[in-house]
DNA sequence: TATGAATGAGAGTTCATTCAT
DNA sequence: TATGAATGAACTCTCATTCAT
């Protein structure tokens, strides 16, 4: 997973914190709704900024689009990259370790997950786009650091590695988005969290019973 | 589940069958991009119809949109009625007779799956759009009609009913989205959907093992 | 001369005479003024059309100046044909009959002198424009098939014939620049095209006695 | 030709000599494109100073254009005003002498002769400009000064002296567009400086065959 | 003086929608 | 019904100009 790559060079990284923060979750908040709906004239006025200057720091709407995936694939991978690795071979322990960093992700950038979704969503039906092919791998790569090194001894006798790992991985994105499917300002979201977290102990719970020894 | 409203009292329905199909399936095609990356020239030209008679039916994109998603649930209820109202208490036996339905549906209206996956996303993120509510409304009834009515007795010991349903339906979910992920044309998805039964047979097995007595 | 390429399969091409005459007409006008400076904006206002068709017909600004370049010299040949076949030597007596076709030309186009000369300005200064080297190429032809045949013994003993003919040809053009410098109306051009045709006579008259036998 | 006005009184006169010569130099680069084409941005960077300090200067991009349209008037004055009030009869003589002054002027300022002709192109384009009116006479009176002091009795019998000098003004005007056509940087330039010199003296041996007694 | 980040009016372009035929 | 040329509001993007430092 090297993915920082020039991420640090980009114009906006010389931007003050605050700032910079405002306009990047302006953006991940308009483009959750898809790359297309978004609108530039929403992100500028929700990051309280001019129209020009947004341009300035991006160039133009599909390079601010592309910048932001990296951008919030890189705070990702650097938030788990202790989970991504730990040696650590029960999966459950970790996506219970990747459940408890999520709320510092989240307290600095609160849309970062149903970006993503979205922004995967947006490139793969966008056949032009030949970045899709990279992104996709990068997300694969991704899954395959957090969700597949399970250690197979732990597995009930029998059961396919793989397949144990995607029930657990569509189960805990089922409850994600579940939960966040309700749109919820801020605060809201930071005072569920205790909520999404009981959710996922029991649902971890659970799936350790059925497929655990 | 009382879908059909007046969906029969709508222009189009009066259409000869091959034209309304080959309208409505180039829309679903379409809109399955997301509402506003959806061109209405695409449309058109897919159907093979004049932009003016686009218009004539349905009046508006949007209207055009809201007829499909009712339409498309309209199908899929129609399809799997007799599923919904059998008293089967055996979900994963239900799931394995909807599956074997997919075919049928599939074969009429190819991407109705995914269109419809687009379109609540769509509408999730248009705080804008009354229909919303609504829609989330049906598509819970519909869930909750053919997930739901599960047998808590034939599950193993202890087992919450709703953590379960909902095990099973993320699962066979994130199976069918990774499966269709791959854009394929009519043809490959008609000779691969016997590899769709068979995996969804192995998950099914899955689940029954883990969650059943 | 193969000039004609194919600028008949143009969209333009396909609108009612009167119609494609104002929106060309319109934009030589504008363009007049220099690529940049011109305003789609002051074309689709002085044709009478609106800004979505203008677009429908050449898709960008840059298409709209190309194809007009392409469309005046195609134009300019046509109406000259006769007189670039014609085996007359005297390049004084060519160019007096082309001063008199001038004024069908000027009927149907005003300012299509104007807005070549501007064009090739506009083009010869913009670097990136692959089309200058092209453009370059077919002015130069243009230039040599009206100018520079002309029967060296004709010409005083000794003269250059390359310099006589820029002589010639940078007086004609001092002579219409001087003429079209005062912006007319299309009326009052009509009207002073007599005094053009008078004042050529008398410039040609003087350099025939310079530079004839 | 009181051109002289009050340039001097002007903010960047009193900024050192080489800065200056830089911005200005710059500016007349940039704005030989044509008014609207040229980029504030562009002149800055090459001139190595601010966004800031160039308005500081200036105050807009406009006056930025008249003063330099002035300032290069001014300058062209300036260095053949031997010229324009030697009582020399003899108009090829002039301009020869003219020619011979233009090196030390080019390597000043290498667009002078390119910018003029661009901005008064520019400026008779635009309509709004009330400043077109008090330009064109400038113009004119420069010409008249240097062009029109022609002594009538060197020129051959019967030839009319304002049409001569006509084509001696215009045929000059032609071969300098020919020569700096071809875009040259700055060594170039004054390379070929012989070369034009010499065709110059060739067409002026031309012209005083054809036109003087 | 000198800077360059920031602004916003204005430009080119798109596309759902209309309407004469 | 059926067409597709025509519209114009809304979008992305540019760039002369300002201003806090």
């Amino acid at each position: 997973m090297e993915m920082e790559s020039n991420l640090l060079d980009h114009k906006i990284m010389g931007v003050e914190d605050e700032k910079r923060q405002r306009i990047l979750n302006a953006a991940m908040d308009e483009f959750t709704k898809g790359y297309k709906a978004a609108s530039t004239d929403a992100i500028v006025k929700q990051a309280g900024i001019s129209k020009g200057l947004l341009f300035h720091y991006f160039g133009t709407k599909k390079e601010l689009h592309l910048f932001l995936i990296e951008y919030a694939l890189t705070a990702i991978v650097r938030e788990y990259a202790d989970i991504i690795n730990m040696e650590q071979g029960d999966l459950l322990a970790r996506i219970w370790q990747m459940s408890l960093l999520k709320r510092d992700l989240c307290n600095q950038y609160p849309n970062i997950f149903n970006f993503l979704t979205s922004a995967f969503y947006s490139i793969k039906n966008d056949p032009q786009n030949d970045f899709a092919v990279r992104l996709a791998a990068l997300q694969q790569e991704l899954y395959a650091a957090l969700y597949e090194k399970i250690d197979e001894n732990m597995l009930k006798e029998g059961l396919d590695k793989v397949m144990a790992s995607n029930v657990i991985r569509w189960t805990l994105a089922g409850l994600s988005e579940q939960i966040t499917s309700q749109r919820k300002t801020f605060q809201e979201m930071n005072a569920e969290f205790d909520l999404y977290l009981e959710q996922t102990k029991q649902y971890l719970d659970l799936l350790r019973q059925m497929l655990y020894r």
